[in-house]
DNA sequence: CATTATTTTTATAAAATTACTACATAATGC
DNA sequence: GCATTATGTAGTAATTTTATAAAAATAATG
């Protein structure tokens, strides 16, 4: 696998900014040249900073290994990847008075830094082990409660091209019976936030006392994660800002295509042509591509 | 807004993916040899590339020139800057042979790259005015069908906490019923993956023909797109990868989630309390966070 | 308070690294 | 086999870095 990009938040600009005070003369002039056209500034050589920020050329160098870089060649890759990382809005929550444009872009960018942390933590041995237990399955059942109901639904979906029994309910009530009823070879994959939701945790065990596996999406420090047979932890940030929507079905939703996938490749290839086919079938319902 | 720089898509590693095949057999060596490692290759000096990819000093200088750079420099800034643009290695697909953390990855990868894409593609204007579309509703009907059900179903859990009447179906007949009992003042939010589900189509028209405002969340070239009285186009990945899933889902739930909030925003503080009371009275059927 | 010692800051110039150009050779296609 | 394209070699130009010296700033002493 290719290897990680480590840096996210190496924020030099802001960097520079911060210990503008901090600096002797000729080094803020250097600053104070960079911050007038930061992206100017990576088009430049040393010399040309130099003559920009009316300093010599060793300063502008000292300047650079100042911020922990080797040389000025590597503070100018680090100041180019700072600007165009320069989404101002990662971390930052919704105000009520930005603008469409302002809070469409943060809530992208929340959403697309949680799935970035969701891929760092989810762990690749609990999705082997969630595969295997899913190809064996007699029959799924796909149980989310409230927010969890329509990646339920999804879930459902997707599986139901696979031929197996599939199901999948979004009220408590169902869902009891269906784990009340449950037998070994059934596989119950319990979608849920918090992991907190008192029905879910009942649930988990009735089904577990009837053979039947039981799978968690959920938060992995959580009463649900504690009595499933297998969970993917999918830790839930704090649900403290009202403007911000929770990001967790999506990383949920994430989750079940990673599992759809894996199980389409355990299956192997003749499992394929029968995948083509569905797709197939769905043609006649449509407008052609013109 | 917030001066944002002119965020030209350059995404320089996007296009060495994809002119990797109109490459010759010494400059895809280079190709190769950056792709392995991105951001090891910004630390590189051309003499090190030059090794790392076995071949000659030019030929590296001549491929930075040939994706338009002024040279190896401005060609090092420029990777740097797209990686940094959070758009890792796209253009990866799923193979049969993938470990399970291999392809978990990739697919969290192309899900987080489809959702930048769309970040930049999503036009604020249209947001905007589907936003005041959805305030002045009377009523609001999500319709999905197929994958998209599940995004409608959230689509209602969501607004449902505005206490406008909303409600979402995912059979052709259902919804057709009610864009024929449509009026002025009622809003349908069609979500379509191609746009060129026939149903769909015909829906919309006949929802149109009783006065009901109708948004399209869907592909902008599609005829579902052209008879809606306002789209929030989510261009559509090709569908080819057998193994890859449709990430469509995804863009359009966090589209939902912009709206949503965007409907909480203009509604101001007074409507703030009652969500606060929705997620109190939740409380109950929880665990405590102990 | 002036003067000198010490430290810190800054610049000059030389050394080293790095990138580029011109040209030659090899490979490919007609 | 000739024309064209592709690739590498070697030398040159450029850029950056180091070493070192000068200047400025600070502190210390008479």
């Amino acid at each position: 696998m290719a290897a990680n990009h480590a840096h996210r938040d190496d924020n030099l600009l802001e960097d520079i900014q911060s210990r503008l005070d901090s600096l002797n003369k000729s080094e803020r002039k250097v600053a104070e040249a960079i911050l007038r056209d930061p992206s100017a500034a990576t088009r430049y050589s040393i010399a040309a900073l130099a003559r920009a920020a009316d300093v010599s050329e060793p300063t502008v160098n000292r300047f650079c290994r100042g911020f922990s870089a080797t040389g000025f060649p590597d503070f100018k890759i680090r100041l180019a990847q700072s600007i165009a990382t320069g989404t101002p809005y990662v971390g930052q929550n919704v105000e009520p008075d930005d603008t469409v444009a302002e809070f469409a872009d943060k809530i992208m960018l929340s959403t697309i830094a949680s799935l970035d942390k969701a891929r760092q933590s989810l762990d690749p041995k609990a999705l082997g082990t969630v595969i295997d237990y899913l190809i064996q399955a007699k029959q799924i059942n796909f149980f989310g409660m409230g927010g969890s109901a329509s990646v339920a639904l999804d879930a459902q979906h997707k599986f139901f091209r696979f031929n197996i029994p599939v199901t999948s309910y979004d009220d408590a009530l169902m869902q009891r019976m269906v784990a009340a009823g449950a037998q070994v070879g059934d596989v119950i994959v319990l979608i849920s936030y918090t992991g907190r939701t008192k029905e879910a945790v009942e649930i988990a065990k009735v089904a577990r006392a009837n053979g039947a596996t039981v799978i968690g999406i959920t938060n992995p420090e959580s009463p649900l994660a504690e009595c499933c047979t297998a969970v993917l932890g999918v830790t839930a940030p704090e649900d403290t800002e009202v403007y911000m929507p929770m990001s967790s079905r999506i990383i949920h939703l994430t989750v079940i295509d990673i599992l759809a996938t894996g199980v389409t490749l355990k299956r192997g290839k003749d499992f394929l042509s029968h995948l083509k086919k569905i797709k197939e079938s769905l043609k006649a319902t449509r407008y052609p591509l013109e």
